[in-house]
DNA sequence: TAGTGGTCTAGACCACCTT
DNA sequence: AGGTGGTCTAGACCACTAG
């Protein structure tokens, strides 16, 4: 006991890892062990998909016990950056359809059932950040930004029309892809090394204009959910805003409370 | 300290305390011990407000170890049903203002801040449940209800009118009540014994009726956000429907997803 | 000072999955 | 069979709060 817990001072083993942990007194062990893994995510040293060592290993590398690391995937388990599927290990968060469908679209049909949507890309662009674009993805002056204008449909009929700003600098040469994926958080991971990790919606209701009404085929002036998301990495930088305008005719935006 | 931590194996005391555990296997221990926790919390063995016995005291009487009331007295933490203090104790959550405003009043101005509203009720009634109101509140052909309707304002401005639909046997004698107070969910612990414990929400986007449009200060067919709530209790039986419809141009509605 | 929750450790055993 | 996460225990020590 007495020799295991004040560490190996004398012997430290040089791994090319990258954070490693240094005891801070009066922070916990497992926030500070929480704190290594989270930059080991944000770095990519481990990437979605991946498989974290077992337990016992990390809590060997961190000379920490079983019980803290464990702790500390908790609540990493709790914010859904990683995942544990018992006997076969802990692994970093992957978007898969599921994922998508569930954490970050939530429009259902009255009857209940979901299904993630299909797209109709109206215009890409390339061009500097308006001021509200610099506001909400805290850009600098005269940055530049990629705007895409887009049309979802879900069950042949269109519902939402769409407009996303992305840092261009974070996605290069992304305007010139011609035909996006359904599932775009996907696609930012696998593509630019991106990795969305929450996001803030506000919620409001709005009148069609013309465009939006020609495309939703709907009468302008029709009431439209709005939808207004920024998205952000595990570090809190804001790496995507859209926003969407839902007929909500048929649909519903859902939420738990408490 | 010794004759407390290894348990009364022989002399069991015949306490008045209802629900006790019974061993079942296949099933881990600390989700028998929530299960425990929480039906005493539905029987109201412990009210809102009420210190819950020390971890060592729970453990000791189900003769389970401390860890394993840990464990199941943080998951309910985490569906905010209790509330820790560090040094006092663990107490059954009750309806702050603060609480009530975080956890179930999701407007927020476009300045960021946000205020509980002044409601003023406009009428409230006792009649038969309608097909729609029986289908949310799961009640029996014939039920009674009691329906409110009410106006609320944000800084001094009328912003949202909401319907509210309550089952009448749950709440009984209520339609006498001259005045009801802002916090309607503490109301309906301390008045009625009922905890609203969660609530689902759909929102969409409507076009205000006349007599909304007057009551709220805006064009008849203006866009208003539709948030249609059910509030269920710990066990989940549905207490309150209640529709809101707000005026979204000075605010909006938000959630964080992920 | 005494009692509470909060952290940390160490070790045992189980359930599950792969090979 | 061997490795992983999941559960459970037991005990030590710390931090906070009350009286």
């Amino acid at each position: 006991m007495a020799g295991k817990t004040d560490a190996p001072k004398g012997r430290k083993p040089r791994r090319a890892k990258p954070p490693r942990l240094k005891r801070q007194p009066g922070k916990p062990l497992y926030a500070q062990v929480e704190e290594i893994i989270r930059k080991r995510l944000i770095d990519n040293y481990w990437k979605p998909g991946d498989m974290l060592p077992s337990e016992f290993d990390l809590a060997a590398e961190l000379s920490v016990s079983q019980g803290t690391v464990r702790k500390a995937l908790n609540e990493m388990v709790a914010e859904n950056l990683l995942e544990r599927r018992q006997g076969l290990g802990t692994f970093v968060s992957e978007y898969t359809e599921r994922r998508a469908l569930f954490l970050y679209f939530n429009l259902r049909h009255r009857d209940g059932d979901q299904a993630m949507p299909m797209s109709r890309t109206l215009a890409c662009e390339s061009r500097k950040a308006s001021e509200s674009e610099r506001a909400r993805l805290q850009l600098d002056p005269g940055a530049r930004v990629i705007a895409l204008h887009r049309v979802r449909e879900l069950r042949g009929q269109p519902v939402i029309v769409e407009r996303l700003t992305l840092p261009q600098n974070l996605f290069p040469g992304l305007g010139a892809v011609t035909k996006l994926p359904e599932n775009l958080y996907r696609f930012y991971q696998g593509e630019f090394g991106i990795t969305v990790a929450k996001a803030a919606e506000e919620v409001r209701a709005v009148a069609a204009e013309p465009l939006e009404a020609q495309l939703l085929g709907i009468m302008p002036e029709a009431p439209l959910l709005e939808i207004d998301r920024v998205a952000v990495t595990i570090d809190g930088r804001p790496v995507e805003w859209r926003v969407s305008r839902c007929n909500t005719t048929d649909y519903a935006y859902v939420a738990e409370r408490g």
